[in-house]
DNA sequence: TCCTTATTAATGGTCTGACATTATAATAGG
DNA sequence: CCTATTATAATGTCAGACCATTAATAAGGA
């Protein structure tokens, strides 16, 4: 008697999957080629239209490939971007129910040393663009429109970050701070008081990243998102516990 | 003449996966639930069974569901797990052809901090599970068995930041870690002196995570990462420039 | 000639219905 | 009561048709 161990017995479409998938990242088809369309797809594989379209469409959540309607349609290979991190980050914060706190604590462990990489590598234009965004900021504050405040000091994290040129990095930025941003419009939070505390702060690591001074950028961004999570927690529990609104 | 911007048309499994997805996310429809099955969705959506099927693929993708073969088989609510979060940074990583350097320092920037936080949150069991993962370590260097070394490596630093209790930073290194492990296979790379160095290491930081000494375990962990990747840039300038084995 | 408009063709999107495959539940037999 | 068989409920796959959308092309007029 023979023993053999249960057979995984893959799916066709994630077979056809696969094999465009490893195409794809192996350089065999690069960016922007266009693939066969479904129906030749479905002659090439041996497989039936619905098959292949189920193929498609896994690589397509993968952020593989995209597909156009219409005559000269069809699916053409593309650059996996964050957004797709992004996006299953943001599943997995509302999915498993990821404290709150979490989502801060991960944001104050990746931007001081983002910020410190930011000083190291920035270029002018870089620094021309975080400027740009600590401007937008101001005005916001200025004229007391939280929801843009809230969205452009989202947006100068962002930049600092972005100064990094570490994509990886950049991408998990934008991930949490897409919740981060869902989360902090609370209540009396962004204040005069605090907000002015913010632009102080991020004129004083604006100031470290221009000199290129990595050890001061790291501290003062450390000291900066410290006091946030210390306002953000202040904040929440005078009021009374509230969770910040649904997403 | 009305003048009405261009209309988008979604597409129907997308519209019924949004709706599904919300339904799971906003907890209406609760782990382990079973969905109906796809021809009594189709009913249900007034959709075919085709575009049904497409839209659990979607929601399949992103980890929310999980799909039985057979009888009382069908699709059941699943906890969206940081697998899915590991798969996007993979094929980001392999698709923008990301520079080995930038994932080491992506590695570099949440382990120190991650560190902190283990000393501050670590449990006895969690501690135990390191000091497991490090004798494994030690082991496997003594026995010359670079392979199970290398891995044994990998999953001490997972452990340290599983002592972190934050989920979110558990992910971001098990999906970064994923691909620094394909590569740091390197010919010459793990040498008994650097692995000696290493376990020297790895003690320090368990010394400080154990006193629930977040200061030392922090900059311990930096010295080490740091270390490590000189390590790595050394090795990689010395053979000649070799890029590290595919994946 | 050049611009506008109608036609046509290529392609993805959707539906229907059938059959194949698989894993469990129900049943029959010991 | 246990085991082997059968039935069944679900997904997996296929084939073919038709719809919807878009762009290339042809037709027509200034």
């Amino acid at each position: 008697m023979i023993d053999i161990t249960p057979v995984h017995v893959p799916k066709a479409a994630d077979v056809l999957a696969n094999i465009l998938r490893e195409k794809i990242l192996g350089g065999e088809l690069s960016e922007g080629v266009d693939l066969p369309n479904e129906r030749e797809l479905g002659i090439q594989s041996g497989l039936s239209r619905a098959s292949v379209r189920e193929a498609l469409r896994i690589l397509e959540g993968e952020g593989l490939i995209a597909t156009r309607l219409g005559r000269n349609g069809g699916s053409a290979v593309v650059r996996p971007s964050g957004a797709t991190i992004e996006r299953s980050v943001g599943i997995f914060i509302r999915g498993q129910r990821i404290r709150f706190e979490a989502v801060l604590e991960t944001r104050a462990a990746i931007e001081p040393p983002s910020a410190r990489f930011a000083a190291l590598h920035r270029t002018a234009a870089d620094m021309d663009e975080i400027q740009k965004s600590h401007v937008r900021l101001e005005q916001a504050s200025a004229a007391g429109d939280v929801p843009a405040y809230v969205r452009a000091n989202l947006d100068w994290h962002v930049q600092v970050v972005r100064a990094s040129h570490n994509e990886l990095l950049i991408a998990f930025i934008s991930a949490v701070s897409q919740s981060v941003y869902l989360a902090t419009d609370l209540e009396g939070f962004n204040s005069v008081t605090v907000r002015n505390a913010v632009i102080r702060a991020h004129q004083r690591v604006m100031d470290a990243i221009e000199a290129r001074d990595g050890d001061a950028a790291e501290r003062r961004m450390g000291r900066h998102v410290a006091a946030y999570i210390s306002d953000v927690r202040r904040t929440r529990n005078s009021t009374d516990g509230a969770t910040p609104k649904e997403t």
